[in-house]
DNA sequence: TACATTTACATCGTGCACGATTTAATCGTA
DNA sequence: TACGATTAAATCGTGCACGATGTAAATGTA
């Protein structure tokens, strides 16, 4: 590759991948919309409804995410009384995240969603198999990158 | 797969690029720190030293934003003096973006970053005749999701 | 040539991301 | 048991993203 070229867009490594997730992002904002929820919110409601009660460090070792981005957001989650935030009393540092009933009630309203954003691929150019690789790659790239931004 | 899991963060279709994009943009952070830019604002510059003088709209197709993104974005670039603003006297609609000479010479700082981060790849898990399937069929569902989003 | 429509950019408000720092609690160890 | 180090959240400031709306210029068409 000449010297030039190097910063060309489509070379770059990371550009489609910042492309990708904002698109995929927008992909998903009608279908959060009608539960009024961001893509950021409804991960952190993901990690919940797999396993409540969790810290915030917990929930932010599961989104890639720290207190500065999780705090906010989830007092906004509070708001909406999705979910309630309780000091620990056992060590006072600590702040255990729990779904209120409506937080739960939610999940059986979020399970249509997977289904609607598969079927918006079908009929497309890509393949299960190309993308099952395509994961399994991306999940290798993620571990790659979490060592070398650790 | 069973109803709770679809839910599952692993399992989502989402999430993986949301993490992935935000780990290369720290991976890059350091780099671009020496040359003082944030990593949307070394997109736009890529953009304009590979074709200098191009309107905001032109920009935002390459980098798919808008301008409601960009203004801004380009008014902090205008201060650092990287470029310029101009407003076309033929359609009084159309801002003109053009590098200064500041913006041009930056070209050579950054020339050395896309190597830098080919570097960090070197003796990974990541074996390059994946790398380019991936980016393949990162491409294509870039190409789907823009269609769907549009 | 009026005038509705379209286009290009800007503005505004909200919600992330994230580096840097702060605060308070707990831990480790001399 | 003092006390420095570590840890968990929170706070602060800056810079994106982006939907919604605004503004002014250009365009299309009756």
């Amino acid at each position: 590759m000449e010297d030039a070229s190097v910063l060309h867009l489509k070379n770059q490594f990371c550009f489609p991948l910042y492309a990708a997730s904002r698109l995929t992002t927008k992909l998903y904002a009608p279908l959060l919309k009608a539960l009024e929820l961001t893509y950021p919110q409804y991960l952190v409601l993901m990690v919940l409804w797999e396993n409540d009660q969790q810290t915030v460090n917990a929930i932010g070792n599961c989104l890639l995410l720290e207190s500065n981005t999780l705090t906010p957001l989830l007092k906004r989650l509070e708001q909406k009384q999705l979910l309630q935030r309780t000091r620990s009393s056992k060590d006072e540092r600590v702040v255990t995240v729990a779904l209120t009933q409506k937080g739960i009630d939610l999940k059986k309203e979020a399970l249509c969603i997977p289904q609607q954003i598969t079927a918006l691929f079908e009929n497309t150019t890509l393949e299960p198999k190309n993308l099952e690789n395509f994961y399994q790659t991306l999940y290798k790239l993620i571990d790659v990158l979490k060592e070398k931004t650790a």
